[in-house]
DNA sequence: GCCATAAAGGGTTGAAAGAA
DNA sequence: TTCTTTCAACCCTTTATGGC
């Protein structure tokens, strides 16, 4: 019914697509075919790909996204073919009844790890499958989730039925790939940022010793004023993060921001009455060159001031002849123009500067592209490679508007793409919008600035490279030794590898959702059973939550099974928040249906007893796959985002 | 074109629940 | 009683849609 193709990044997801789409075409005349992509310059890159992979005609096919008025996708619906859109216009479209879903042959659905919660996609499938069984899935993804459970529900919600895995190891991918190395370059935080965050950091210990040692003599007043002490900690955690990870222009940054903030009235008051604060802040502030977020127009090749034009130019005539083995780094005094706020600025530096150099010797072109996960360190970055103008044309590569903070319209996106393809630029500094999906041709070196926490994340930044030359290079940047992903979390790659392999290697035969019927069963549910039988005692708790939870008997819970099998009424009830804002919890009505009539009171639990010898396994639908596919207890409690219940009868 | 809204992803913390 | 796990509330990022 439904296939899950997972291909490393650069092997041809895209021209699989294309072929796939053209053969429904051909096969099914009267048939649509839907292509759906995440974001709208991913939607554009297909159809070009398309027209040149297939030549299938353009008068059958037709670009829908939401800047198309709704009359006329109506319009298109009914006279074309080929629809690539973004899901949230299709789901739409299903909704109001202009998609004719029963003419609906192929969805071919890209960056299918997506298809998570309440994302469009999922919307799509459902809405496809209510009205009709007769078309087929094919969901292509090169990083389809962060664990085991994510790229379960990816399955659960696009009811893949089949897996295909293709890595670099793979017999048949092997000989076509290029090679790839990943090094990793550990930068230490150096002197002045170790001076600001141990200054900054005797703040915080100073805060909690006094919280410590007197919180127990304290009265109410004084102890909700601790409390709120431990939020403003968490910010101040978070503002000594950015300044050990980004630098201290993040730093400085966001505690600037929460100073200016309306709504951080208790944060500003503390922290303006903390003269050691304001004066370490002032501090930090002062060495920093000022840079303006918005200067960077996209249309203008580099829009650099007159003043810095001028330093630019005594720069380059220092860069642009450098010989073997020069210094890369700038002198003090060029440096104070330009002052790095985090040590791996320099190391960026030199690195960028040595592989430019190194392709000018060879004579070839190349291309870089820098990662970074904030939009201010991107900026930094841009400003810091523009000095080496013309060797490197370093350009800044961000998503869409912020609230009161600009940004590239997708308009802007595709041109600065267009410039970096064509050479306009030969370095892009990106956040996470340059991770996913768009063809940004040859690209020889990929930086990753700052350590993205994400395992998809890192896999998306480097599939940037690699698909075309080989020897290319990426580099790692971090402050500690060992924090690559891959070395993070040697373990959970493997498992997942396991797991995927486990899922593809049970050919046709396998059923990856537990939404489909497994093969010989006539119920859908006897599979399930036969693993049930030995798990009989999951029971339904609740925890501080109050959501339907599940565990096993033995070795927890006996509390909580005492005081429902006395009636023991419970304090808090089984709806947290309200339905307004959210489909994802039960209703009222579905927990009426699911107990079978007996309306459970708010604050009460019904008599486990009165269901025990019907029920053998409440769940939460998540849950299921888990204890399925695993045999493995279950390990966490579900999300709420992700409560469903599920009552099995065996 | 701008802005508000809603959706998704990632992370952190302390509090509370549950296990040992 | 202590330790571990989970969750709500915050942090951050992105996207698309629809109204003006």
């Amino acid at each position: 019914i439904a296939l899950l193709s997972l291909i490393l990044l650069g092997l041809g997801k895209t021209f699989i697509a294309a072929v796939v789409m053209f053969n429904f075409y051909r096969w099914y005349p009267l048939g649509k075919i839907l292509f759906l992509a995440p974001t709208k310059p991913l939607v554009h890159q297909q159809i070009d790909s398309c027209y040149k992979v297939t030549g299938i005609s353009e008068e059958d096919t037709v670009e829908l996204t939401g800047q198309m008025k709704a009359e006329q996708r109506d319009i298109a619906w009914k006279q074309k073919r080929l629809f690539f859109a973004t899901p949230q216009v299709v789901s739409n479209d299903l909704a109001r009844g202009t998609c004719d879903a029963k003419s609906v042959r192929c969805v071919v659905i890209d960056e299918a790890h997506k298809a998570l919660g309440q994302q469009s996609y999922c919307q799509v499938i459902k809405s496809l499958n209510m009205s009709s069984s007769d078309f087929r899935v094919l969901a292509l993804s090169a990083t389809p989730g962060r664990d085991m459970a994510a790229i379960q529900k990816v399955l659960n919600n696009l009811r893949i039925s089949k897996l295909e895995l293709r890595s670099e190891n793979s017999l048949d991918v092997a000989p076509y790939t290029q090679d790839r190395s990943l090094e990793t370059v550990v930068v230490p935080l150096g002197e002045r940022l170790n001076q600001i965050k141990d200054k900054y950091l005797s703040l915080i210990v100073i805060r909690d010793q006094f919280r410590k040692n007197q919180a127990k003599t304290m009265s109410k007043n004084t102890v909700n004023i601790v409390e709120s002490d431990f939020a403003i900690a968490m910010t101040l955690y978070h503002a000594l993060e950015l300044l050990c990870i980004h630098g201290a222009r993040s730093f400085a940054t966001f505690l600037d921001e929460k100073l200016n903030d309306k709504q951080s009235n208790l944060l500003k008051s503390r922290l303006m009455h903390n003269p050691s604060f304001i004066s370490l802040l002032d501090e930090v502030k002062q060495q920093l060159m000022p840079i303006d977020v918005q200067e960077q127009d996209p249309d203008i090749s580099f829009s650099v001031s007159i003043d810095s034009a001028v330093i630019l130019k005594s720069v380059h005539h220092s860069r642009l002849n450098f010989a073997p083995g020069s210094q890369v780094a700038l002198n003090r005094s060029e440096r104070e123009q330009y002052i790095c706020t985090h040590p791996k600025m320099e190391k960026l530096e030199q690195v960028v500067l040595a592989h430019f150099q190194s392709c000018k010797n060879k004579g070839v072109h190349t291309r870089v592209m820098v990662f970074a996960e904030y939009r201010e360190t991107v900026v930094e970055i841009c400003h810091i490679l523009q000095q080496y103008y013309p060797v490197v044309k370093p350009m800044k590569f961000i998503g869409q508007v912020r609230q009161g903070k600009g940004g590239f319209s997708q308009k802007q996106q595709i041109e600065v793409m267009k410039k970096f393809c064509n050479g306009g630029y030969n370095t892009l500094v990106s956040t996470c919008v340059g991770e996913e999906g768009l063809d940004i041709g040859e690209v020889d070196l990929i930086v990753c600035f700052d350590s993205s926490s994400s395992s998809v994340r890192t896999k998306q930044r480097i599939g940037r490279t690699g698909r075309v030359k080989p020897e290319c290079i990426k580099l790692h940047m971090t402050i500690k030794p060992k924090e690559t992903p891959e070395e993070q979390k040697p373990k959970t790659n493997q498992d997942l590898r396991l797991f995927m392999t486990k899922r593809s290697s049970g050919g046709g035969s396998k059923c990856c959702s537990p939404a489909l019927p497994p093969d010989g069963s006539d119920t859908g549910n006897s599979v399930l059973a036969d693993k049930a039988v030995s798990m009989v005692g999951i029971l339904v708790c609740r925890n501080s939550a109050s959501t339907l939870r599940v565990r096993l008997v033995n070795g927890c819970t006996r509390g909580i099974l005492a005081k429902m099998c006395q009636h023991q009424p419970v304090q808090r009830p089984y709806l947290r928040r309200s339905m307004e804002t959210s489909n994802c919890y039960s209703t009222p009505e579905e927990l009426s249906e699911f107990w079978e009539g007996s309306v459970p009171m708010f604050g009460k639990l019904p008599h486990i007893d009165m269901f025990w010898d019907r029920i053998q396994i409440i769940s939460t639908l998540s849950a299921l796959p888990e204890i399925f596919s695993t045999g493995e207890p279950i390990k966490s409690q579900n999300r709420p985002s992700q409560i469903s219940a599920v009552c099995m009868r065996i």
